[in-house]
DNA sequence: CTCTGTGAATGTATTCACAGCT
DNA sequence: AGCTGTGAATACATTCACAGAG
């Protein structure tokens, strides 16, 4: 994981963890729409997600019965369902607030547009920043948010700023009627109910992988036996 | 889990997803030492982590019984016994590969350094950005990985290219003998065993995000019913 | 015969609830 | 009394294994 999905499982109710693999399962169906290819095996599909082959079809239950017997699943038609399964018929336009380096590279980054997040406006406390333009969109003060979020209909907030400013920035977001955010500040932030938050701390990752390092790394254990350095 | 964690669970056997949680623990308790707090029981960490007091407990059981009955846990012991179980006693020299945006901002991002993280080493394909330099560290061309990653001793490495670069670069930190990849490209990527891999993609995040909004958006569904932009 | 779709079985994670220490 | 630590219970997720469609 990082699984583990926000709440408000509706009537229909697909498990949070099959929903954190569609876009992972989109992903590899775009690229084999992208080579020409017509058909996929849940036992293909499953090598190029890096899964295995039972919860791809697993999975790929929760959203019907589209997979032909003894063939395989359809590429385009899978592709269409699991987009419109993760709502990603339609675009979903995107704020970012907090314009350090993340949050630019953030603006920057073509990816987000690409599938089908536009970033439409940014937002950063900094008057130093306001008026400047990333990405083509212009910087305007944090104190604006919610005429932005609703001038622009933006559904998703991202916030990229340090960590004393998120919960501030995270309240106007909801106050603007954002239902989904995504923040970047190593903080837990406190919304109302019906808001979707998603944590994702870069430095939190890294130190996941030095967790699992340590146990491919046994002849270096000596030094963690000893208190030193703490922070 | 996301939370479902790499592999090779030693003979201990801490759970991944309690593993996943250890460093959002860490970083409240340096929020309380920075405070001056001494002492902060399972009730109160739980909700500054986010999430309920059992599991808090279930959780720090794991490493150990640090806890005083009827007082709580203290703060200075147990951040770190949480830093010693997560290998943070020490640093972890990281390379990055791939400059673009997201490379560039991690590159300058703080936060890792200040986190026990510190980037030592960036490489590049391309001819026109090795020789550069970003936030102080040289930028060098991949081929010389290798060579770089003993060198700095590199422990971690962050692939922040194209995806279609990724692989290769994955594999080439393999044979340099680094243990853990974070990978940012979207695709999946192979590696011996041992390795382990955490792979981010950004828009993942966001497209769970949408399948979440949906759910509380009874009103927007009705464009969902008819196909549409797929990708 | 191949490959999906799915009940049943197994494995993991979370939560409950309380004994026992302070 | 207050709070931890932990078995037991429950909930969730993965994997197995096979019936049945093509």
């Amino acid at each position: 994981m990082r699984a583990g999905g926000p709440g408000a499982d509706g009537y229909n109710s697909i498990p949070a963890a099959a929903v954190a693999r569609l876009p992972i399962y989109r992903r590899v169906l775009l690229e084999l729409l992208s080579t020409r290819t017509t058909t996929v095996s849940s036992t293909r599909l499953a090598t190029l997600a890096g899964v295995n082959a039972a919860k791809v079809r697993k999975d790929l239950s929760y959203l019907g019965s589209f997979g032909i017997r003894g063939v395989g699943y359809n590429v385009e038609h899978l592709l269409y369902e699991v987009s419109r399964e993760l709502g990603l018929t339609h675009d979903w336009p995107v704020l970012i607030a907090g314009l350090g380096n993340l949050g630019s590279a953030l603006a920057n980054y073509g990816g987000f547009l690409e599938r089908g997040f536009p970033v439409r406006a940014l937002v950063d406390a900094d008057p130093a920043k306001v008026g400047r333009e990333i990405a083509g969109v212009p910087v305007r003060h944090v104190d604006e948010l919610e005429g932005i979020a609703s001038e622009h209909r933006i559904a998703i907030g991202i916030v990229a700023t340090p960590a004393v400013a998120a919960q501030d920035v995270v309240d106007r977001m909801v106050s603007a009627g954002i239902g989904s955010i995504l923040n970047f500040a190593p903080v837990v932030v406190n919304t109302a109910d019906g808001v979707s938050v998603r944590n994702v701390d870069l430095a939190v990752e890294l130190q996941v992988l030095s967790f699992y390092q340590r146990r491919h790394v046994p002849g270096d254990l000596s030094d963690l036996l000893e208190p030193g350095r703490v922070s």
